[in-house]
Formats: C-alpha cells, sequence, structure tokens
RNA sequence: GGAGACGUGGCUGAGUGGUUGAAGGCACUGGUUUCGAAAACCAGCAUAUGGGAAACCGUAUCGUGAGUUCAAAUCUCACCGUCUCCGCCA
C-alpha cells in the first residue's frame, strides 16, 4: 500500500491509520462486550417470574447502560477519524503503471494514423469554425483564461455533433454496449462511490439541495446498481451513457483553454462495465474498451496516439489507465480524448455492488469506463485534420450519411 | 402545493415491546424416488464485522439517522424514498 500511495505522489500516513484500526477495534470489543451482557441479561428478565429479582436486574443493567454510553461515544469519535483516513487510501497501482508526477511523464505506447500534410496555411479550430458559421466562437473565447459561459454549436456544428452521436451510437451498441441516459443531478454519495470524492469539492457545480452535478456518466452508471446483488450470469454489464457533464475546472489555471478544447459543460458518451471480480477479466474488458474507442477514432481516420498515464497521473481508485490523444495539427500536439481506467472493486465496495460466485460467495464486482466520444472536443482535431485550401471541411466517410451524404461543410 | 397509505431476507409476504435474524410461500442447493426427468417428500439456505485452524461463538443489520426502554421490526421524532387521489404543468 504505502509503495502504491508513493508512485501515486499520494501523501497517506497509513501508520497513523492502522494505529488508529487497532484503537477502533479495541473500543469496538469493549462496547461489544457490555451489549453481549446486556443482551443476555435482557433475555433473563424476560423469562425470570420473580418480580423482586427482575427489579434488581434492571437496576444493574441501567448502571451498565451509562457505561456503553460512553463508550459508544468514544468509539464513534475514533471512527469517524478512521473513516476520513481511509477514503484517503488509493487504489494500488498497476506494476506495468510507469512512475512520473503528472501528464508529462506519459508513456507513450501506440501511435496511429498520417499526420496531414498541407500544402497551404492551416487554420485553427476556431478560425475554421467561425468561417462556417459552425459556432459562436468569439474572442473571449480565445483568451488564456476559461470563459464560464463556453461556445455553442450552430448550423453544421450542431448538425456534426448529432452525426458524431448517432454514428457512436451505432457504434457502440453493436459492441453489445446498451445505450443509457442518465440523471446528471446526483447526490454527493454517489461521488464518493466513484472516487471523484474526497477531493476538490470546488471542482463541482452544487444545486440549492446539495446535489451535484455529474462531471462525467459514470458516476450516475455507476450508481445505478448500488447496493445490488447482481446474477452473475449478467456479467459483464455493459453501457454506454449519454449525457451532459458539468465541470468546475477550479484547478486547471489556464491550461489548455483555447475554442473547445476545455469547456465548462459539454457531452460525453461513455463506456462502463461491471464484471466478475478477476484481474485477468479486468485487464482484458480494459484493453478492449480501449482498443474500441481506438477503433471508433480510426474509422473517423484522425490521426491519434495512445499513452499509458504514469502514477502521479491516475486517480484515487485506478489501477490502470490509459489516453488516447488526437493530433491538433495547428498546435502540432496530441490532445487527449479518452481515458480508460479499471478500479477492480474499489468502486463497487462503496457502492457495494455485488454478486454470487459459483461457490456462492459474495463477490464485489469489478468496474472499468472509457470515454467513447467527448463533444465538442472531438470537433477540434476533427476540423483541424479535415481542412481544405477553400476552407471546408472534409465529412469522413463514415459520417456521411448522417450529414446528408455530403463530402464537405462549406 | 394539498390529502392519505406504505418502506421487512434474492423475490413475495406474516409479524404492534421480551429466546424474532425474523412464520409461510417462491426461487436456489443437496438428498429420497425415477431408466432419466417432472411432480411429490425430506433437509439446507441472509449480510457485514470481531475472535477461532475449524466446529462454532460474540456484535450489528427489518428505508436512513437520532431518541424512549433493562429490552425495539414493533413506540417517538427527523430525513430519504415509493404508491394512490386532488391541484398545477407538459
Amino acid at each position: 500500500m504505502a509503495l502504491g500511495a508513493r508512485k501515486k505522489l499520494v501523501d497517506i500516513d497509513l501508520d497513523k491509520l492502522i494505529s488508529l484500526d487497532d484503537d477502533r477495534l479495541a473500543v469496538l470489543k469493549e462496547v461489544e462486550e457490555l451489549r453481549s451482557e446486556v443482551n443476555r441479561v435482557s433475555n433473563d428478565i424476560a423469562r425470570d417470574q420473580d418480580p423482586a429479582l427482575k427489579i434488581q436486574l434492571i437496576e444493574e443493567m441501567r448502571a451498565v447502560k451509562e457505561d456503553i454510553k460512553a463508550k459508544e461515544e468514544k468509539l464513534r469519535s475514533v471512527t469517524e477519524e478512521w473513516q476520513t483516513l481511509m477514503l484517503q487510501v488509493p487504489n494500488v497501482p498497476d506494476i506495468s503503471v510507469p512512475e512520473g508526477a503528472s501528464d508529462a511523464d506519459n508513456m507513450e505506447i501506440k501511435t496511429w494514423g498520417q499526420k496531414p500534410a498541407f500544402d497551404f496555411e492551416p487554420k485553427d479550430h476556431v478560425e475554421i469554425m467561425n468561417a462556417l458559421k459552425m459556432s459562436g466562437l468569439r474572442a473571449r473565447h480565445q483568451g488564456a483564461r476559461l470563459p464560464r459561459i463556453f461556445p455553442d454549436r450552430r448550423g453544421e456544428g450542431a448538425r456534426l455533433c448529432f452525426a458524431i452521436w448517432n454514428y457512436a451510437m451505432e457504434f457502440f451498441s453493436d459492441k453489445g454496449f446498451t445505450p443509457v441516459i442518465p440523471p446528471v443531478i446526483v447526490r454527493k454519495q454517489n461521488l464518493y462511490g466513484t472516487a471523484h470524492l474526497p477531493g476538490d469539492v470546488e471542482d463541482y457545480y452544487m444545486t440549492q439541495d446539495g446535489d451535484a452535478l455529474a462531471g462525467t456518466a459514470e458516476v450516475p452508471l455507476m450508481g445505478m446498481h448500488a447496493g445490488e446483488i447482481l446474477d452473475k450470469a449478467v456479467l459483464p454489464l455493459k453501457y454506454l451513457g449519454f449525457s451532459p457533464c458539468y465541470r468546475r475546472e477550479a484547478g486547471s489555471h489556464g491550461k489548455d483553454v483555447k475554442g473547445l478544447i476545455r469547456v465548462h459543460e459539454f457531452y460525453k458518451m461513455e463506456q462502463v462495465i461491471l464484471s466478475e471480480a478477476s484481474h485477468e477479466t479486468s485487464v482484458k474488458l480494459h484493453e478492449e474498451l480501449n482498443r474500441n474507442t481506438e477503433e471508433f477514432i480510426e474509422s473517423l481516420g484522425i490521426p491519434y496516439h495512445t499513452v499509458i498515464n504514469c502514477g502521479g497521473d491516475l486517480g484515487l481508485g485506478q489501477v490502470k489507465k490509459y489516453d488516447i490523444e488526437l493530433w491538433v495539427p495547428k498546435e502540432k500536439t496530441y490532445r487527449e480524448i479518452s481515458s480508460a481506467s479499471y478500479f477492480h472493486d474499489f468502486q463497487t465496495r462503496r457502492f457495494g455492488i455485488r454478486y454470487k460466485d459459483e461457490a456462492g460467495k459474495m463477490q464485489f464486482a469489478h468496474s472499468l469506463n472509457c470515454t467513447a466520444i467527448p463533444t465538442p472536443r472531438i470537433l477540434v482535431s476533427l476540423v483541424e485534420n479535415n481542412q481544405q485550401a477553400d476552407g471546408s471541411v472534409k465529412i469522413p466517410e463514415v459520417l456521411k450519411k448522417y450529414m446528408g451524404g455530403r463530402d464537405f461543410i462549406k
């Protein structure tokens, strides 16, 4: 655990946690012994017919009860402290995860596609989309600060989004995913379940009722089966969630804010899987999830590379993560478009999602998730890679039938 | 927004203060029977946690949390949720 935490650069005092746990168990034992006595004597009181003896026993138990109250209070405070620390304990990263502090240390493991060679000066997506009236991108959307209200997509821009959604719906349904349109107003409890919390609460938009707007469909989709005991035969459960996503991006410090790269409100299709509790299965499904999205991007013909995320770039619950990053010609760099991670039973323990195995033993399921497609971020690479000398944008073959059979947006 | 009803194990459904972790049924598991199956009959069958090699024992759990009591599924309060009717809206 200590090595795992160090690899993730998570600062946690495990020795303190262990000693807190010892304290907790010691007090718990005392409380349970006293409760046991009360239970035993209470039964005697019920059975015994002698009124005088009854009164005596009741008096005795009254005193024991006071004792219990004091010890329970101690148990409560120790447990609270213990719980707070427990929630900060990270899942152990896989041995194949490279060391590193930030996304700069992620390792490229694959590249695909031919980067476009333009015989004209290429424009960035803001210029292209403005010229084609695909969005209401204004000056304030091009600055160094992330605008609170983000640009719309209109006309061909809106149509292109629907084309992508429709195509993605078909593509991922064919791979056995059940489409779900989940609620995005979620209880905070669900954010603890997915291990987005405890973290920075400032990252979430909250409602007057204390609920949060989810930053990804992963949150409500995982919550769908909270507390359930699943039939093993239904595993793996594969869902394709489609939802708006809300992120305050409180800690992004003006990074990647230009145009449609990073926005507070976007739409995302997300692959979520609940599987049997087997490391081998998790690994297999993880590769599969990531491959699904790679295939999807390949079918759109956009050059990309895949990286394996380093320890410092992993979330609290993630065992391993791949990011797919698409080529952005104008910036001459790759931009993240997808994240595929698996969690073993880290999330399902918190949600209480279980099933009975062949031996009749209760098991916590494993969970995984991976971006299918985010809009509008995908538009950045799609538009820039497919731009033509005349300012038009070539529509990828697979999207044509959703764009009225046309070849270009002009 | 108004009025009422209700939340019990994988499901269904009894249970209004005292060996009730919880009757009965369904489902499931094992057995008897059968050439095999069905049916029938018999037996078993909640979860978490602490101790134990195990058998087993302790504790907690009847929507959630608090309270009353020697003792709570059962009484009180708050919250969450479901259902029905009315109103409003689409």
